[in-house]
DNA sequence: GATGAATGAGTGTTCATTCAT
DNA sequence: TATGAATGAACACTCATTCAT
């Protein structure tokens, strides 16, 4: 499917790439790069609300910018997989933590990071929002992320 | 797959189901009727507050004790597409939508409750909380979907 | 599908026969029990040119009255083989062969026999002729069978 | 079955065809490409007798030559099928017709052409003349072609 | 006389991968 | 860089047959 897509022979796929797993990879890091630069672009905010402020605003921007890509890399089990073991992943996923939760690591700090991202990402895929504008979706979603992390709206 | 797990040969298995599809959707009806006792139970409490907080506390409790079934069944497009044509599930999720946002039929209503179901999906499955004890996701949870939907914990 | 169509089980039809062979034969035999009876008026005629005249007729009205029947029959490979081996089939094709050339066993008999049964059963079937009604059809294919016989018509 | 008699993986013969059909159309079509060549040549003659004999002499030639091939072809209805919306298939029809039949399109001209494939094909394949050598088979059948068309032998 | 459950051997098809060129 | 040809392993599904009940 993937060489058809972009017109060349599979032979071809398999000069640039040596697994199919390497793929899949290529094209998640990808989209982790985009959320690595939204974590930086908070982290170098002056304060702290301020950082979370931008955190919740440019997740959901992504989440929604990149509904489709965003969605398959997060809901197939076998890209989970290739995370965990996955170096700047496990980076990414620990300053976004440190971001939404600070020092206070509240035994609930994990689950409820792994919640919002479950949320967010269920909530721009679900078949039920599919006809929901971006701009609709985007509003609601910070909105309900702020809540959810016991933010000023 | 399956017929391998089982044991027995895959033409035994279509003895039994006509399709591949009519396996998946018997396993995935089977969780449908457990969320609808769940449903029916909340509805006959007496109050609003009461439906409410007995609905979450089942939802709950459902997804944390069948966590491996039900984000199989809640991760597959496939699924989706097959539930999206099937009467009773779009019964059951009407009458969970009434319960979780009553007559007051915001804008915002479906993406509440989808959200709520994506994350509490994403919650019990993600690589993240494998290692959490079924009792603490428990209580998480509920305290996080009350927040969530703005009740009282 | 022979069971789902009768609307018992496999089970139920392998009891009455050993083997999917003998529910062909059965069918088939059946069949050939008809042309055996059309065979049977020919050879009581009174006369050669009576007996091949009603052989004729007799024929065509077999092939368009179970057109479908006798064509699944004779396009079917497999049940060619069967009958190679079967005494009444050998038996019904030689008073065929002995009523329709006689006793001068030309060298072309054999042939000329098996063009008749293939012209015939060939034309009751072609999807070039489906449309044609019944009756057009029992006319042209006595025409033509007697002139290919070099009978007059 | 195709594949293992080739003595490759089915997999090597998917690489070369989409589907089965496919490959069931390149053999029906090879075949068709000869019938269609023998028409050329037909219709290049002087006379329409010339032509029409060339003609039925090239089909026999055709049909006991390629003995095998021509009557699985003719045999299976899903070739039938196949061949049915098949826009060569259609044109080589409508040419053969022409020949053997002319403008005189008399009502039983698509009967008696449709008769007159059947009976080759039935004769060159029944279980009954396997043992005629070709060349007897050749002879019989021309001389029967001809009477069967009303041509002088 | 019938059923339900099962099996072995196939069929048409896809997919990740390899390799010689 | 790319291709064509091939493979092993799977998958969804069918069919003829068997057997205990």
């Amino acid at each position: 499917m993937i060489a058809d897509e972009i017109g060349v022979t599979k032979a071809a796929v398999y000069h640039q790439f040596n697994t199919k797993d390497e793929i899949v990879l290529a094209a998640a890091e990808a989209e982790l790069a985009r959320l690595a630069a939204v974590i930086h672009a908070a982290e170098t905010e002056s304060s702290r609300t301020r950082a979370r402020d931008a955190l919740v605003i440019g997740i959901v921007d992504l989440a929604v910018d990149r509904r489709r890509t965003v969605s398959t890399i997060l809901s197939d089990p076998a890209i989970a997989g290739l995370f965990a073991e996955h170096e700047d992943f496990r980076d990414v996923m620990h300053r976004l933590r440190r971001l939404l939760i600070g020092d206070d690591a509240a035994r609930d700090a994990r689950l409820r990071t792994v919640m919002l991202i479950a949320a967010i990402s269920g909530a721009v895929t679900h078949p039920f929002v599919v006809d929901l504008d971006d701009e609709m979706l985007r509003t609601e979603l910070v909105r309900l992320a702020r809540r959810f992390l016991g933010l000023r709206g």
